[in-house]
DNA sequence: CAAAACTGTAACAAATTTAATTACAATATA
DNA sequence: TATATTGTAATTAAATTTGTTACAGTTTTG
């Protein structure tokens, strides 16, 4: 997997701390130390999924969606999720095979599985459990 | 991530359909889809945690190391874990920042609750029990 | 109204990672 | 001794991820 889900947490935690106060892309950059680009790129996801508002023009920036106790680490984890936490192999299996014709079914029954048991960890946690920890 | 595990899953469920028998590389190679060198790369892993057994020379070929019911399939996540489930971000957080300089520490922390969640999850699931839905 | 300071977005470039390929030495069998 | 296989390394190719640049659109402020 990529770095999408510690980025997105480092910009939501930076929000729950600012408090409301409008944070701008290249404040945010600055504490990551990525590009105010990339930030304005995950957090255009990220407000898709209602996490984050946003407001433009000069005096622009970016706010907490919704309460920090309201946001559980999941819906972050589900907004940024692209493949499955175990992988996802790119080979076609050989259909000529009675263990490739069916494996990536299997697999794929498995990989949920293992999705829904992260997705259960990380609904128990906040977005303010974890600000929490910088307080 | 990327699809080792997956590749890991298929060769342990043909070597266990097999029975014993010694498969080649080539043969498993066939049944994935991918190229022999690297099923043999991914089996050196493997080998190495005692999860298969290869036999040198003309007869030489593959089987599996434990019983199956004796493999469960977190012994396979972590022979072919090399980064967190939730991924690593590569940034160098700004440790000027109040947050930048201490959420690495707890996004490591939250890493491993999740990758102990997996292993959780997929030490439930033996080898045999996968294979089974083969049979 | 015009300048300034932002966000929004796209296009492109660079870097990294993953997968594929090739080659050949070492080993064991027949 | 020929053959078929594993073991391993080196290299190349492809895919993915990250970084960069540019600029249009928006809102505020003098």
């Amino acid at each position: 997997m990529n770095g999408q889900f510690q980025i997105a947490i480092h910009i939501l935690t930076l929000l729950e701390q600012a408090n409301g106060e409008l944070l701008s892309s290249e404040y945010i950059a600055g504490s990551i130390n990525i590009n105010p680009a990339l930030v304005r790129k995950e957090i255009r996801n990220l407000r898709n999924y209602g996490l984050i508002n946003s407001k433009e023009g000069k005096t622009g920036g970016y706010s907490l969606g919704k309460a920090p106790d309201n946001i559980a680490l999941a819906d972050v984890y589900k907004a940024v999720k692209s493949h499955p936490a175990l992988g996802q192999a790119k080979n076609l299996p050989n259909p000529a095979c009675a263990i490739g014709r069916q494996i990536n079914q299997h697999l794929d029954a498995l990989a949920t599985e293992v999705d829904t048991a992260i997705i259960g960890k990380l609904t128990k946690i906040t977005l303010a459990d974890f600000s929490q920890k910088f307080k």
